[in-house]
DNA sequence: ATGCCCGTTGTTAACGGA
């Protein structure tokens, strides 16, 4: 089985690159984060031709996730109402998460609040979603069935995943030790991290700047994340960061993730 | 070549993105 999660900034927008990657990287089951898209303007029928049903968070101007699937896609829920401690700061109806079962793997799409930066409440509301993610996943993290939260974590793990951490000052999200700690506390309910593959280059970056030759510079930063619980990580066989769905005309600035498992 | 931002909206300016 082949997962995958990807940024695509507007499915509308996007959809005519989207259809081309699902057909080239043929993935059973695609997690998808900024939609930009109202309910109804949702491509359904197009996915449909291309062999995918949809479970859809779609939050109209902003924000948005969805869970593509040729595996079936059954037990949809919205958002991380269902878990305890879900945020009230800021708008508690924001798209930002969907889970599905598909083909007996158990998986979320999320995409973490910015932050801004550190001195904006959105930077506290960012790890109060982070508090609430951990306690919504928990249960299904500890248990026997395959599982994993891929999406837009709008985090860099580490030093390394930025092109160039001095130009991150003391203001800066997704560098902040907070930020990271909020991560890596995913690992005390039993998730690791599934370390993806660079087609090019040392360190495989997920996001560069639409602005300022992001992408030729290879200015870029490593924040579309894939945890998995044990069962997931045991069968993972390879993954990747998909490099080349960032180039050419009409691209988000985010690449895909893939997975591969042995499921 | 991977090339000088992009997408959305009670749109023609403002906002968010990271």
């Amino acid at each position: 089985m082949r997962v995958a999660t990807w940024n695509i900034n507007s499915i509308g927008a996007r959809l005519p690159r989207l259809l081309a990657w699902l057909d080239s990287a043929a993935p059973d089951v695609v997690c998808l984060q900024e939609l930009k898209s109202t309910p109804e303007a949702y491509p359904v029928k197009e996915l449909q031709e291309a062999g995918y049903e949809s479970a859809v968070n779609a939050g109209g101007r902003w924000n948005g996730v969805a869970i593509l699937s040729k595996v079936g896609v059954q037990d949809v829920v919205l958002g991380l109402e269902a878990g305890p401690g879900f945020p009230e700061v800021d708008d508690p109806h924001e798209a930002r998460a969907i889970s599905a079962t598909c083909g007996g793997v158990r998986l979320w799409s999320i995409y973490v609040p910015n932050g801004r930066e550190v001195d904006n409440p959105h930077y506290a509301y960012k790890l109060e979603w982070y508090k609430a993610l951990r306690a919504a996943v928990a249960a299904d993290a500890g248990a026997e069935r395959p599982f994993a939260v891929l999406g837009d974590y709008n985090v860099a793990p580490t030093d390394r995943d930025v092109w160039d951490i001095s130009r991150f000052d003391a203001n800066s999200t997704h560098v902040t030790q907070a930020e990271r700690d909020a991560v890596t506390a995913l690992e005390t309910v039993g998730l690791s991290e599934v370390m993806p593959r660079a087609l090019k280059y040392d360190v495989p970056f997920t996001f560069w700047d639409y602005r300022d030759l992001g992408f030729p510079k290879n200015k870029g930063m490593r924040i579309d994340l894939v945890y998995g619980n044990a069962p997931f990580v045991a069968a993972v066989t390879d993954s990747y960061v998909d490099r080349e769905a960032r180039k050419g005309k009409g691209t988000s600035d985010h690449a895909p993730v893939v997975v591969d498992l042995s499921l």
